[in-house]
DNA sequence: CCGATCAGACCGACCGGTCGGTACCGCGTG
DNA sequence: CACGCGGTACCGACCGGTCGGTCTGATCGG
């Protein structure tokens, strides 16, 4: 991520802008302002204001992928993969939790082109999750009457959400959450 | 619902276009021309866009609010009401698709008054959630050892999460979403 | 004839992006 | 060292166009 200072500023007043008022309700005007640069500044460090959209959310799912793909090639069985799956992501929200809120909601601003490049690799996160979770039902680890389709979405979704309610300064940490979350899609509600 | 005629045809070309879209890429002008009517007609029927948005929004919560306490008035055990309420959120989607994903993503364009309105029906939808789950803690139909205020979000994550993946010609019906999602919430994926 | 409903021209604010210009830095040359 | 030169980073006035909202009336049912 080595860029120039100016690029670094703007990226950083960009986030915090988009997460609390989101991307089309901040002007280039607005940004430029409060990262202290200028019109100039931005459009030499960009090319539109969709590509500076667009890095935020390449940024994150990247990260995201590299991290799945690391935790399936250390572990050799489904159990271990999803729980450091799960680990994974939920820890992305240390760094990533702007970029990952933005990435779930102005997805919908960017630009077609933008957009497919994004997509493929989301589409590639959601195999990878699936992939882990039928081979885990494939040899017995988890219960055969699992829906894979359906509960890889499940999952997906209660750690997406997360950006949502998750507070840095809130009652649990995100080892903590992590923990819950793998315990809970392991074991469910219901006691033995 | 009973509401005027244009009124009417105005919310769901709005729906539509907000769905496809997204809310501040689209424009009055153009709600006013695809609904066949003009911008009297449509600030008639309302006194600013944002009160459209604000009308979307409720209508899904309340509706989702009602059907949760139904279910929770319906049944005496904490399982059997937390299966009612998940199946309820989710067959929402079958007339409240549309709505629930502008309700999840273009919450943060709605003005101050407008969303302390939404969000207070919000938290009581979470706290009813947040109650039964804890109660079934209690005496012993959920394991001991689940954290509820997690749990509590995780549930609502992944039922929220449809939105961005459900489509009604799609393999699964919600119908079955709903069995899978509540045999996942309650059982988990590791086999006895 | 009165109020409800709607038509559409119009307004002023704002916004993304452009463009001509400036400041500065490293480098080769005399 | 002085000087000029090319290139990079940046500045900010400005432009064309868009958008939410207003206003003056027209239409019509009762």
């Amino acid at each position: 991520m080595e860029q120039s200072p100016t690029k670094d500023r703007i990226i950083r007043t960009a986030l915090r802008l988009f997460e609390s008022c989101g991307y089309s309700r901040v002007s280039v005007d607005q940004i430029v302002k409060e990262s202290g640069t200028s019109k100039g500044g931005f459009y030499h460090n960009f090319t539109s204001k969709d590509e500076l959209l667009y890095m935020i959310h390449d940024f994150c799912v990247t990260h995201a992928l590299e991290k799945a793909e690391e935790a399936i090639e250390r572990h050799d069985n489904a159990k271990e993969q999803l729980r450091g799956i799960i680990r994974s992501f939920v820890l992305l929200f240390d760094t990533y939790q702007s970029h990952l809120a933005i990435f779930n909601e102005e997805s919908l601003h960017l630009s077609r082109e933008y957009l497919k490049k994004i997509e493929g690799k989301r589409d590639r996160y959601k195999r990878l999750l699936h992939q882990v979770i039928e081979e885990g039902v494939k040899n017995g680890e988890f219960r055969s009457n699992s829906n894979v389709t359906i509960v890889t979405m499940a999952v997906l979704g209660m750690i997406n959400w997360i950006y949502k309610w998750y507070r840095p300064d809130g009652d649990f940490s995100l080892e903590e959450i992590a923990d819950i979350y793998t315990d809970f899609v392991m074991n469910g509600l219901l006691p033995e």
